[in-house]
DNA sequence: TAGATTGTTAATCGATTAACAATC
DNA sequence: TAGATTGTTAATCGATTAACAATC
């Protein structure tokens, strides 16, 4: 089978794609073209014909896409049409704020586990999903069949919680703790972190004032 | 003067480099070469060089990068050696969490704010900072010589608290909505979508399976 | 000096943009 | 049919990698 490589941003964008999808959607848009999707979620219409073009023809020459069909194929490519079943390591700020975030929710996420290592939180539960100690890390992720773990801990933590969470049937880790973690191939990670962010508006802000400063 | 472009993705891992920096600094390690840095964060040596190439010559050929130097360099670069003060629109739980998220403090982001229009929430404190009333939000701006805004607030409202905010004297807006928004050119605008990171995972989870399907 | 490592240039790789034939 | 818009190819642009001279 040929399997071209997708650029991460053409993924990125898919599902940024879908989302401005199911908002027009819902406003009652039936067809949509390259350019009115571009314009509502900021790229070249040029670029939405080719991130789609990696994955097959879903529009109609001369037309457009039709929205829902258009939302329903990227939903598939994302692998959106199933349940995936998440638990979250870490009830701290962090941890309790992404257990309760609803647009994970909306997008088909479904948090089955929340765990500590403080015993005065186990037991409690945030939005109804139980909190549980470490010690069940295991257990529960087997029982709940849960697919992906989101790693809210410290950073100092973190790679010891990655090292627990190699020895269960995990697939796949989110984490948001700020260092650099090691896994093994079979094991899918991804790194959010959310002071970079702020650190890249910095930086532009920084470069502006400087530019102002020369003048 | 000379301005050559920066790819972003290079004040991304200068972020990156600089928590590592602080992390072995933390340590005792006093010099660090390329390639330990990369080792580190997990990128090529000549990527680290390139990255710093751009600001200036830090190190010592032969020896290596003093880790402190470095680490003063890049805060620097990044715009992280004066106070940032941020407020937050929207005392959901994201916003809450964002309000007590302890990585922006350690960074050096103040938050002077919280916003919010449900009059049950305004009055409280969420790590010792006021939730103050929509009505506020410009009398608050301007008082705490705030610099920068998150937008934490459900998709439909982030374009009216955009319009909100240029209005006030805020000069970048970190937006966690997940819509497209349209503010003039003399504000910084970056945007923060977390289910994007979670659904680049169940991509390449699904072409996983696929690929499992396909033996 | 010999060994190590930077800073920088050139080569490679990959992603975006522009253009247009295909076609509804 | 004429107008519109896709799907796709080729051209451009930009970022990463490799290699090595400079130099501590």
């Amino acid at each position: 089978m040929k399997t071209l490589k997708i650029p991460e941003a053409t993924i990125t964008r898919l599902s940024v794609y879908s989302r401005y999808l199911a908002h027009v959607d819902r406003r009652g848009v039936t067809t949509i073209s390259s350019g009115e999707i571009a314009d509502g979620v900021g790229v070249s219409p040029a670029q939405v014909r080719k991130d789609l073009a990696y994955f097959g023809e879903f529009g109609t020459r001369g037309v457009g896409y039709n929205v829902k069909d258009l939302y329903w194929h990227i939903i598939k490519i994302l692998g959106l049409n199933t349940t995936w079943s998440v638990v979250i390591i870490g009830a701290g700020n962090l941890g309790t704020a992404l257990s309760m975030y609803g647009g994970f929710r909306e997008r088909g996420f479904k948090v089955v586990g929340i765990f500590d290592n403080d015993p005065h939180k186990i037991g409690y539960r945030l939005n109804g999903v139980e909190i549980y100690p470490m010690e069940r890390l295991k257990e529960i992720i087997e029982r709940e069949k849960a697919n992906i773990a989101i790693i809210a801990v410290p950073a100092d933590h973190a790679q010891d919680v990655a090292n627990l969470l190699v020895e269960t049937s995990i697939q796949g880790i989110l984490n948001f703790a700020p260092r650099a973690l090691n896994v093994p191939d079979h094991i899918e990670l991804r790194n959010v972190d959310l002071s970079v962010n702020l650190e890249l508006l910095t930086f532009n802000l920084a470069v502006r004032r400087n530019m102002k400063g020369a003048r």
